[in-house]
DNA sequence: CGCTAATGGATGACGTGTCAACCATCGGGG
DNA sequence: CCCCGATGGTTGACACGTCATCCATTAGCG
């Protein structure tokens, strides 16, 4: 059987608009994070996990899985956030080979600052337009996409990257 | 009133989790496509706007209204791919600084070879499982999201990029 | 006609992401 | 105790994106 099932109206509508919708928003939130702060959207991410963590700090591996990064992603970005001073590497005393990542003060600094407004757009670009039903469609249905790629959204890893809403007090 | 609203436990539920599908999904389908093909995420979606025109050539800067890009991106992208031999530029006879962007008969033959399992694991990743309801569902939300970002979906640019379904016949 | 502003596009620099090695350390058998 | 595979992490090369800048052409208008 080597005939394809193209996608037919209804699956192309809904399929298009969510990769435009991804791509765009993801591109304006970026925008509007990088004026306004001096930071950049992966930036971000890393630092909230970090400010989450007691202590701020995190063994390497784990920020990755926390992030849904490749190990070799965050030993990259890790660098380039160190050389601005807005994290640290530190030493693991049990494990000689591992290490932790430390949000500085600076780091906190940073993203107090930026989180704000942050959080602002995206509740101005996406969730303040949505019905609480569709804010429901919308997380089980991308409940259901996770778990297609072996990922379960409530499951092992217990809450998954990007958690827009700056989780710490404050 | 500096006092900011953070995002309540159904908003973050629903934004968490949509960010990481983008992303991982994203990731998924840009992996399945390198291995099973010669063309990255970007070239394929190129590529299939260039196929769906009559005469599979495009003016530059519509190619970049049609796929959502900046135009030095498309630029960028373009020089790339016309080293591989997957496009070539074309002089534009009518505007003497404005060019065309056309399609290579090897340029069809890669996206000819590569659909098939690229709409198979769209399918298999994410269509195939949601109930026309959730399809529905989906496209309304990301109209909302579009239309928020001044971007109507069913618009002036008559149909937006990404249509993982192939277009044309073939 | 001549000037100016807008448009189409290319380019360089730089930050970001992936892949494929690579190295050190750790842990568990023989 | 030693070896060997697994684990934690780094690095280099390269593709990709964005921004700012630049240049040529074109369109509008006095």
């Amino acid at each position: 059987m080597d005939h394809v099932r193209w996608l037919d109206e209804r699956e192309a509508r809904a399929w298009r608009r969510f990769q435009s919708l991804s791509a765009r928003l993801d591109a304006a939130l970026a925008r509007s994070l990088a004026d306004g702060s001096d930071l950049s959207y992966p930036d971000y991410s890393v630092l909230v996990v970090l400010t989450d963590q007691p202590g701020g700090r995190l063994r390497t591996n784990e920020l990755a899985t926390e992030l849904g990064w490749e190990k070799s992603r965050v030993s990259h970005h890790v660098t380039r956030m160190a050389e601005r001073g807005l994290v640290r590497r530190e030493q693991c005393p049990s494990d000689q080979r591992g290490s932790y990542v430390a949000v500085t003060e600076e780091g906190r600094a940073a993203i107090d600052r930026a989180a704000p407004s942050h959080v602002a757009a995206v509740r101005r670009l996406f969730v303040d337009r949505l019905t609480p039903r569709q804010l429901d469609a919308l997380a089980e249905i991308s409940a259901i996409g996770l778990a297609a790629l072996g990922d379960d959204p409530a499951g092992p890893a217990p809450d998954r990257q990007g958690r827009g809403q700056r989780g710490g007090r404050s």
